[in-house]
Formats: structure tokens, sequence, C-alpha cells
RNA sequence: GCCGCAGUAGCUCAGUGGUAGAGCGCACCCUUGGUAAGGGUGAGGUCGGGAGUUCAAUCCUCCCCUGCGGCACCA
């Protein structure tokens, strides 16, 4: 006898034995024919598996909120499937699951093609009409190892044999296709449904690892329904017209080209963000306590051994000879003999070396030094993506110089500051993480146990939700990691903070304590927006573009209608730039409707449209963008309401 | 750096083994028009760079560069 209760809490007492299905049978036909898979005793297993022991059991149906990742699972399944079939020869590797789809690796020699991707797609969807029963069977481990050899799978054959003692071999059946597989698995390929597409292909190292073959990657996506997956591709296609990339040339805010690979060209409009930004993050720097520095770009490598740069760094520094380079016709530029210099690529050491300057006592902490740094980092030349990813930044960085007592009370007053800046640029969804130790670390554990004591404190004094990243931290220290959510639901990192114990004990960084000894600062690296770069990449997306008035370039054109009201035109600009607006004129000899198209495609919030009626009352007709409609107003009025509206938000709130 | 794809006018893109096209943008002219494209004319390209095949290459082949999508990297 075995006793199965249900979630109501009923029991049902089968003779022997039962699958899923045969509890889905016995409570109604139409929850038999909707199972997908079961839980026993809250483990999500296949429905076709007998429960042989007293059992809760939970039948799952596509409203589960784990049937989408079923869905996901097979569908990689079925993608290898189809491969396999259309591409004899072709080994499969690995297909997880991933955010909205799935993917699977695989070993061929020749590359897929677009075309290609057709060809499986349709195979796939072939396979799902087919409706090709699931089965599962438990191998013996080295009779499975010889399996995959023989039929030419060695890297499942490899995967096996790295499974763990003890773990059961289970091979998953889809019709006469088979796989390994940890499971569960649908119960017939019918249930994956056909809301599925692929997307790309993409090389991928085997097991992740640089040194070892590629692999090339199909990506899918795989949804519920139709519905959904429509959804999912108008996601996408939202995504791309926010691409800041595209919007960045759209709008001449910068440009990038060849020969400055991974540096940004910032025209006089993108280069208007940064300044409003600097300045914005600079009062609030200034307000909280922060003293500004300005060190050199580049240092000798003598510095970079001494901070440890240079052995752990290096391959992502810039490093440039100390010498007069050769003009001589014919003869090398360079001897390769000359002293080696390097652009900084952090601000840190060079922070250091200020705070060494004369004795710091105990009373002088904190020290909040800050600097708007402009650093250089070698990346890759296939990591670099748009502003996202450059190797000529500047970040609003900053070091703060304290002793241990005062790390809970400096991370709150930080945590405080992040979050008044994000407030203030409309990105107020974030998550909080605090990274632990790393297994490669600096320093005891007893200092470990600190830190990290200190910056949880300080989260859970400011309020805070967060989780635990066990093992990100920095090798020298915990760090908080902030994952902001944009306008359409991705997560962004920009900000930073880390403490380190180890960069002040490396460059010989002390305070007199209160008993006259010498003590080690701990210093805490942080950055509100990150780098300049990547932050206004992240509000160009955010805002796809529509900057808030007082972030925006260009805050308003006054646009007229017909010549006669261009005097008018050129007086209102001058009044409203009186008021500290970014104002451009727009008396070009176009129709009004071409104006205000060109200058919504622009991106620009305001347009005062003025003709001969404006002209005569003095007044402006304010269309904001997006708007349908207009507003009459006087153009004092106007003046004063876009002046207030465009004062950044520290300062709005100060004069308040 | 690795795998794949791509590179034609400022932008978006078409096209062909016989040295190139559209729309937008730009310039000029006409038009002074009331809230998302008024009309006309014109300028603009070493078809990413180099080599090869060919009577002839933007097109075919090879190498390089750059971009894009991933991977790896990311103090």
């Amino acid at each position: 006898m075995v006793a199965i209760t249900l979630p109501d809490g009923s029991v049902r007492r089968f003779d022997g034995p039962v699958t899923g299905t045969d509890i889905a049978e016995s409570i109604s036909k139409s929850l038999a024919k909707k199972a997908i898979a079961m839980r026993v005793d809250g483990a999500l297993t296949d429905l076709f598996e007998p429960v042989a022991r007293d059992a809760t059991v939970e039948i799952v149906t596509r409203d589960d909120p784990q049937a989408l990742e079923l869905v996901r699972h097979d569908a990689a399944h079925l993608l290898a499937q189809a491969v396999q079939e259309l591409y004899p020869g072709t080994q499969v590797t690995i297909g997880p699951v991933i955010e909205d789809g799935f993917y699977y690796d695989f070993a061929r020699d020749e590359p897929f093609s677009s075309d290609d991707l057709e060809r499986i797609e349709t195979r796939m969807a072939e396979i799902v009409d087919e409706d090709r029963p699931t089965r599962k069977e438990v191998w013996d481990r080295e009779e499975a190892i010889r399996h995959f050899k023989k039929i030419g799978e060695t890297y499942k054959a490899e995967i096996i044999a790295d499974l763990p003692e003890g773990e059961e071999i289970k091979i998953y059946w889809h019709g006469d296709w088979h796989d390994l597989c940890r499971g569960p698995h649908l119960p017939s390929t019918k249930h994956i449904g056909k809301a599925f597409k692929l997307m790309k292909v993409a090389g991928a190292y085997w097991r992740g690892d640089h040194r070892n073959p590629m692999l090339q990657r199909i990506y899918g996506t795989a949804w519920l329904s139709e519905k959904d997956l429509k959804a999912h591709l108008q996601r996408l296609d939202e995504a791309e017209k926010r691409d800041h990339r595209r919007l960045g040339r759209e709008l001449g805010l910068f440009h990038f080209q060849p020969e400055a690979q991974g540096s940004v060209f910032w025209h006089p409009k993108g280069y208007m963000i940064w300044r409003v930004l600097e300045a914005y993050i600079r009062r609030r720097q200034d307000e909280d306590g922060y003293v500004e520095v300005k060190t050199p770009q580049l240092l000798d490598s003598v510095f970079w051994e001494k901070s440890g740069h240079w052995s752990k760094f290096r391959e992502n520094m810039f490093v440039v000879p100390d010498e007069i380079p050769s003009t001589e016709e014919g003869k090398p530029v360079l001897s390769g003999e000359a002293g080696l210099m390097a652009l900084k690529p952090m601000n840190c050491p060079a922070h250091v070396q200020i705070f060494k300057q004369g004795v710091k006592s105990y009373r002088d902490l904190p020290i909040r030094m800050a600097e708007f740094g402009c650093c250089h980092r070698n990346e890759a030349h296939g990591g670099l993506h748009g502003l996202l990813r450059v190797r000529q930044m500047t970040q609003d960085d900053a070091h703060i110089f304290c002793r241990e007592d005062q790390i809970t009370d400096e991370t709150k007053r930080f945590l405080a500051l992040f979050a008044r800046v994000y407030d203030d640029m409309g990105l107020s969804d974030i998550r909080y993480k605090l990274a632990t130790r790393p297994e490669n670390r600096a320093g005891e554990d007893a200092v470990w146990d600190r830190a990290e004591k200190a910056l949880a404190d300080a989260l859970t004094a400011s309020g805070l939700d967060f989780d635990y990243a066990e093992g990100e931290g920095a090798f020298y220290g915990p760090k908080l990691e902030f994952h902001l959510t944009d306008a359409i639901g991705r997560t962004w990192q920009a900000g930073t903070f880390q403490l380190d114990y180890v960069l002040p004990e490396r460059l010989d960084a002390s305070y007199v304590d209160e008993t006259g000894a010498k003590r080690r600062p701990v210093m805490l690296h942080r950055a509100v927006l990150g780098t300049f770069e990547r932050f206004i990449g992240l509000l160009i997306e955010h805002y796809a573009g529509r900057l808030p008035l007082w972030l925006a370039p260009v805050q308003v054109v006054v646009a007229t209608i017909t010549s006669e009201a261009d005097d008018y035109a050129k007086e209102a600009a001058a009044l409203l730039a009186a008021k500290g607006l970014r104002v451009e004129t727009d008396l070009r000899n176009e129709k009004i409707n071409y104006k205000v198209r060109e200058h919504s495609h622009a991106k620009v919030p305001a347009i005062a449209v003025v003709g001969a009626r404006e002209a005569d009352e003095r007044k402006v007709s304010l269309r904001r963008l997006g708007a349908e409609r207009q507003e009459v107003l006087d153009l004092d009025e106007a003046a004063a309401r876009l002046g207030e509206e465009a004062t950044p938000p520290d300062l709005r709130a100060r004069k308040a």
C-alpha cells in the first residue's frame, strides 16, 4: 500500500508504486491531460517516475511557477535532438536553461549558419508534433561512459566521468533519441509547445575555459505561450531602440573611431550631459565632506610594482617607455631599452601618496579623498562595448581613509549618498548585495569577520534589505554590489563600494593613534556613478534618450513659425538662457510641422513655438516632448517654470 | 584574445564579373507656412585596406583592419 497525500490534505491509497500520471488520473481526466511533472515531498520529479513509498505529491501543470523552466529545459533537448538528426556526427555537450530561454553547445567542425537555424527550428516543430514520449533509464557509470565513447560522444563521456561518485547516471529518451541529463523532463515532446525561437549562434569554450576547444552555442528563447514569446521579441526590439550606441549617433552625443578603439569622442551635446553630471556629483560630494584632488596619469613602473599592480594587473595596463623617440630616418622609433611608465588604471595608489604626505593623526580620519580620475585599462578587443566597456574611463572615484571603528559609519554615510543620487537620477529600484570573502584572499579570517560584519551592520542600520554574494568579494576585502533595474527591467551595476586592508599595508600608509602608536588606516574604494562613460550609457538606455530636463543637453528650442517672429524668438531665447536654460533657436525657413518633428526626434524636452501672435503678446506656445498638445504661456512664466524644472534636484532641494 | 557574421554616400540600406543606386540628411532656389516630413535643383562614393585569379574585381579567393553577437577576461 502506498498512501499519497495531496496538497489539499486528502489521502489516496494505491496497491503498489504509482506514477504521477496514475495519481493525476485518479483525481481527474483533465488534470491528467494537463500534468507535466510532479513534486514528491517537495522535490520536482518526472511525472512517469513511480512513487513506491508514502509521500506528499503535487501534480505540476503549465500554471506552476516552475513550468517555464521545465519547458525551456525540454526545448534545449529538443534543439539537440533536431541538430543531431539534421547534422549527424555533431556531438552534444551541455544545454542549460538561462534567462529568457536556453542554449545548447555543440561540437561540429562546420559552422552553423542562419539558414541552418531555420532548418533546425522547423525540425524542432516537427518533433513536437510527433509527440515523442519521454522515458528515463539509470545506467551504470562505466557502461554509460563506454556507450557514449562508442557512439562518438566524447564530451558526454567526459561529463559522466566527472559526475560525483554515487550520483545516478540518468539517461533520458525522447522517442529514440537519448541524452544524459539530470532531469526532470516533460512527459512528451508535445508538451513543449511551439512558443520557441532560435536566436543566434556563437562560439563558447568547452567548460568555459579559454584553453579548451571552442564549441558552437545555439541560443534559443522559449515561453509558455505564443503571446509571451511575442512580448519577449517586442521587448528585444524595444531594447534595440534604446541602444545607447544608436542613440548616441542619432542624437549626436558621441562617436567612436578605429584609431581610438574603446575611447570616446564626446560631442558638445554628449559632453554637456557629462558636465551636468560631474557638477552635480561634485556638489553632492562637497556637501558630504569629501576633498577633491588630481593625481598624475603617468607613473613609473617602479611605483606600480610597489602597489602590486605590476604583478596582478599589468596585462590590463598601457605601458609607455620613458624616452624621447628617435626621429632619425630608418632608425627604430624606440630603443627598447628605456625605463617603463604606465598610464594609471586606478586612482587608489596615487591617493595613498597624498595621504602619506605629512603625519596623519587619528583625529584627521576619516579623510574622504575624491578625484574625477581618468584611467586607462587595456581591455581585450572583443570585450569592448560602446560606452559600457571602454579603455579610457573617468570615475567619480574616492577613497575614504578611516579607522576600523569608523567603517560602519562611513558605509552608512555612503549608502545614504548613493540612495540620494540614484533617486535624483530616477533610478530608485536598487538591490543590494554583500560580496563576501573569496577563496583566494589576503588577510586573516578574524579581520574578514569584522569587515563583513561592519558592512552588514551598515546595511541593516540603513534599513536596507540585502543578499549575500558568497565568495564574490575582492581578494583584499568584502564589497557591496548595487544592482539597478532600469525602465525595461534590465539590471546594471555602476557604483561600487569596497573595503581594502591590503593597499595601505603595501604602500605603507599609517596614522598615529590615541596612544601615539602607528596604525594602518582602512581604505574604502567607492564610486557612486561608477564611470561617467558607463553611467551616461545607462542613463541613455534607461530614458530611451529622453533625458529629464535637468540632464538634457539642449533643454529648449525656440522655433519660429514665420520669419516675422525671428527677433522675438531671439529675445525669448536670451531670456530663457538668462534663467540658466540651455536653449537654441530654430529660425530656419521651414514649416513649423517640420521643425516640431525634427526637434521631437532629437528628443528636445521643450519646444517653444513663436509666431506673429506670440510676438505681439509676448507669449510662447510651449510643447513638451511626447505631449500632443501645447500650452500658450506668458514668456516670463514659461521661463520661470522651465527654469525651476531644469534646476538640478540637489539645488532645488537646497532652495526649498 | 577565441568562434561566427558583417563592412557600398553623413545615416539606413539596395545592387552587379564590364569602375554604382534609393530614401533621409546636406547645399542652393521657390515657398512665410500655426504644432511630427511643402516643392524644385544639385553636390556627395578609391564600394574597409592589401595581395591574388581574370582581358576586366565593389562582386570570386587569401591575408589584415574595424564593427556586431557571443565566449573568455573584468581590482
